[in-house]
RNA sequence: GGUCCGUUCAUCUAAGGGUUAGGAUUCAAGAUUUUCAUUCUUGCCAUAGGGGUUCGAAUCCCCUACGGACUACCA
């Protein structure tokens, strides 16, 4: 590596949302930039017009926003466009891209690097099946290359002519035959494959003027100076044609460093992590919620499932990434302080949403009660409850080690609220005897004469009375928690009290008499 | 089928040839809590298999097995 500034992409297709793969993949990016003091752009790899999905661009960028990985080039998260200052020509989405790259290609037929081919997909899939027929493997190359329709077999004015009658014909890079291409991953070290298993990859179609992936990828990513390309492992096999092509343009001085990113795999059995093992296992496996233009049909989201942002950054960070050290919580910027690639893992992760809910708990109890109580209102709102902020806070600092998520503090607090309408039938059962109501009663009268009713206060006395009278503690707490919370769950009876007052305390008591 | 990548507790992972193979999640038990939760303590659980190299291998090499990705005029 250089001294060249560090350039990182994310660069995904707006075929659907982004899945959480491709968030951790975007995450990497950014923290590689923030880490080396570069540039992350976001670029949209639009090329194949027929799997468009009208909203997908739109989610990328507002589910890179709600994590807080926001490119500082190319498509931000505010939705504008921001330029390279020293190329005001550049545009961020390769479907706007669309004249620059026919003479890339055009170049590299010139220098005999590629070549124009007439063939039909129909054709070319009739070719396939025929050699599975035969068991063997159907390969686009110099075996085959010089017996089809292409610009090598045919005569010069024949592909004159097939070039301006013709629409569906494309340009084909030239793979070179038995050369050892040698590639070097900054994840996975060196990898060497020979060019003679390796097809002739199509690099523009007449069709629709547009370039292929790997075409458009190779020279953007040299346009746009970028310096190092961090990407998903499923990449790694077309790999050795992008080494090719750099070296076909001449490119080689400047050609990016790779890093390929293992796949994130299912939690059970096998096979990298999909849409539906989140339906199947209950969890999501997209940053946001989405819902699919075409079928209507609804996936649930991190940010929907009452994941923080914080969290789930976290927990992606970690999955096939750690610090060396025993650390596990980590805010972005202590992520961007502590991130190499030489850390991360070249296996693929299982994903655990048990280990996801664990983040979300810890990030939970580290936000101030105030904060909670900020985010409990609108739950609280939605059940036409109106209390002051510092009640709320306050109810918020006894259930906070109670809870997973935000919507976990209704069940976990409503009877700050309301007084109970039910009563916990196995709580009932032990520690509601034939006795008990009188023993409220006789503590209900006792409470009554208490005029400072904070926790101290009543803590004290309640202890001193019971002990005077005799009374078995646990028998008196029991029951008094049944009455006031109407279950035996909760935090300290007296610090429930303080809170609710003593009218309403004396009120759920006499309830249940 | 072919090419490439990978393989340490159930899961995420640590251990740059020498440790009783460490931590975290989950699970279990105990302590604390008059309850629930928290917290704390403890426990269970791993180097895929086989060959080498070496005084010594989770670590280096080879083979096998298993897993994954790719194999489109998709990205």
């Amino acid at each position: 590596m250089t001294t060249k500034k560090v350039r990182v992409r994310f660069a995904p297709s707006p075929t659907g949302p982004l899945h959480m793969g491709g968030v951790r993949t975007a995450l990497y990016n950014y923290l590689f930039a923030r880490r080396h003091g570069g540039d992350f752009l976001l670029r949209i790899e639009d090329t194949d017009s027929g799997r468009f999905v009208p909203g997908a661009e739109e989610y990328i960028i507002e589910a890179l926003k709600w994590c807080g990985i926001e490119p500082n080039e190319g498509l931000t998260a505010d939705g504008k466009v921001v330029m390279d200052a020293n190329n005001p020509e550049a545009c961020y989405r390769q479907s706007a891209r669309k004249p620059i790259y026919r003479k890339y290609a055009e170049e590299l037929i010139a220098a005999g690097h590629a070549y124009y081919a007439f063939d039909t997909s129909e054709a070319l899939d009739a070719l396939r099946k025929e050699a599975e027929a035969r068991k063997e493997t159907f390969i686009y190359n110099h075996t085959i290359r010089e017996h089809l329709q292409t610009s090598l077999s045919l005569s010069t004015e024949e592909v004159d002519e097939r070039l301006r009658t013709e629409k569906h014909w494309v340009v084909r890079f030239k793979m070179p035959e038995n050369r050892e291409v040698h590639m070097h991953d900054l994840i996975r070290g060196e990898v060497k494959v020979n060019t003679s298993t390796l097809d002739d990859k199509v690099l523009w179609k007449a069709a629709d003027e547009l370039p292929t992936y790997h075409l458009a990828n190779i020279v953007d990513d040299h346009l746009m100076n970028i310096s190092h390309v961090i990407r998903g492992e499923e990449w790694l096999p077309s790999l050795p044609l992008h080494y090719l092509l750099y070296e076909a343009f001449g490119w080689t001085a400047t050609q990016p460093e790779f890093a390929h990113l293992s796949l994130l795999l299912k939690p059970d059995g096998k096979g990298k992590l999909s849409k539906r093992d989140g339906d199947r296992l209950g969890f999501p496996v997209f940053p946001l919620a989405w819902k699919d233009p075409v079928s209507g049909e609804t996936s649930r989201g991190y940010r929907e499932d009452g994941y923080f942002p914080e969290a789930f950054v976290n927990l992606l960070a970690l999955l096939g990434w750690n610090p060396g050290t025993e650390q596990e919580l980590f805010a972005l910027d202590e992520l961007v302080n502590t991130f190499t690639l030489e850390r991360v893992v070249k296996s693929g992760a299982k994903f655990n949403p048990e280990k996801a809910q664990w983040f979300n708990q810890q990030y939970l109890r580290q936000k101030s009660d105030i904060d909670l109580a900020k985010l409990y209102r609108s739950d609280l709102e939605n059940r036409k409850i109106v209390y002051d902020e510092e009640y709320v806070a306050k109810v918020c600092s006894f259930i906070k080690d109670r809870s997973t998520f935000v919507h976990d503090f209704w069940e976990q607090s409503a009877y700050f609220f309301i007084a109970p309408t039910a009563y916990d039938e196995k709580a009932m059962q032990k520690y509601w005897k034939p006795e008990t109501p009188a023993l409220m009663s006789q503590l209900s009268d006792f409470l009554s004469t208490i005029d400072d009713f904070t926790k101290e206060n009543t803590e004290h006395l309640v202890h001193q009375w019971i002990l005077d009278k005799g009374l078995n503690m646990g028998a008196v707490m029991n029951a008094f928690r049944i009455s006031i919370v109407g279950a035996s769950k909760g935090p300290g009876m007296f610090d429930i009290i303080a809170l609710l007052g003593k009218t309403e305390t004396l009120k759920r008591l006499s309830a249940l008499l």
